[in-house]
DNA sequence: GTCCTTAAGAAACGGTTCGTTTCCTAAAAC
DNA sequence: GTTTTAGGAAACGAACCGTTTCTTAAGGAC
């Protein structure tokens, strides 16, 4: 037959596609060695091959073609850039970003799981601070450095929300900037009260 | 045989304390309705004659005998009183717990999931709005009323780390109460920055 | 005490996915 | 052209699924 047998990174891509079309189509708990084969139309011995768990195969598959997910908006205002912020994340962490990262930490081993962990987290503070600098340097924040911990807060919140409870509504968007982010923003920089 | 037949309490009280045992000893992903009646000497048919899933079995287990899990402290100080509401919920939220909140999350249908996310996000301001008010009498904080959505912040601050990332140490619950929480109850009950 | 309804418990079922293994052969390396 | 590597097909035993059937205790009605 005139088949022609793929390798490679050619292979790979045509597997994360197919996990990628899986997660979609039918949900992390739903997706199976078996039917990431046939959407892949290859074997799963190929996929065992690669990844030990289910798990580890749907990480990979997310974590290929290092995506930068979340940019630092810049809207003038620092309302404006916590609120675009928090919109863009609270369609990231959705749906199915909440099935796929869920689903990824609770059925997998600590290597994997650490993996994740470190994805979801790793930039929290460095995104929101470029809206500090320059909010700072509008005045609308005062000039105290703003602790690492206070940094990662917009995003701390939004992760609580999106991933255990549900996706947000533009209020409560704005709430979590109007009556926590902002608020402590500029008490530790130390702005007069308005 | 001299083989004696629960019913009723009896043999629900035996199946709950089953699925406590196997939760503690294989974690959530582990357990199934099989090990469950082994484990109870009971019989699958039982099982399922009860609950249609194993997120649902597990989640009756963890709401039996309405258990009051995390009480409010009452130290004397504000930062005291926190610090105490953390280390419960830490110890509460951390190994099992969070394996089984993150199981039964990912694992179900759209109903228990959401009697899920009730019992984990219910309390988290009621049960920090005793601590406020005892800090404002002891004027610690001031008189401006604080909203909803910012006495949440201690326990959603703790679920954020404690189900997604890790268990806290008592640095992690020091920055949380020190960096965020106390710097928003003063800035929004309008006390005099110290 | 006897009858009658309910549900416990044992056992077996067909089905799905798991993770592994075997075998063959196409693709790439040399 | 020869050798090495890895893709792909197929089959496997095992585990658990969710359901069904059947027997027989338990507990209430009288």
């Amino acid at each position: 037959m005139g088949t022609t047998r793929r390798r490679g990174e050619d292979l790979e891509a045509a597997i994360h596609a197919a996990v990628q079309g899986q997660l979609m189509e039918h949900g992390y708990a739903a997706l199976t060695f078996e039917g990431v084969a046939a959407a892949a139309e290859t074997s799963k011995a190929v996929l065992y091959r690669r990844w030990p768990t289910k798990a580890a195969m749907v990480f990979a598959s997310m974590t290929d073609k290092d995506k930068a997910p979340l940019a630092t908006p810049d809207t003038g205002s620092l309302v404006g850039d916590l609120t675009q912020l928090l919109r863009d994340g609270n369609e990231l962490f959705s749906y199915r970003g909440r099935d796929i990262i869920l689903g990824v930490l609770s059925d997998t081993d600590e290597d994997t799981a650490h993996a994740m962990r470190e994805m979801i987290f790793r930039r929290s503070a460095e995104i929101v601070r470029p809206i500090v600098e320059r909010a700072c340097a509008r005045g609308e924040l005062g000039t105290d450095p703003i602790p690492t911990r206070a940094l990662a807060l917009p995003m701390d919140l939004l992760r609580n929300e999106t991933l255990l409870r549900r996706k947000l509504d533009d209020d409560g968007i704005g709430e979590i900037v109007g009556v926590c982010v902002v608020p402590l923003f500029e008490k530790l920089s130390g702005r007069d009260a308005g």
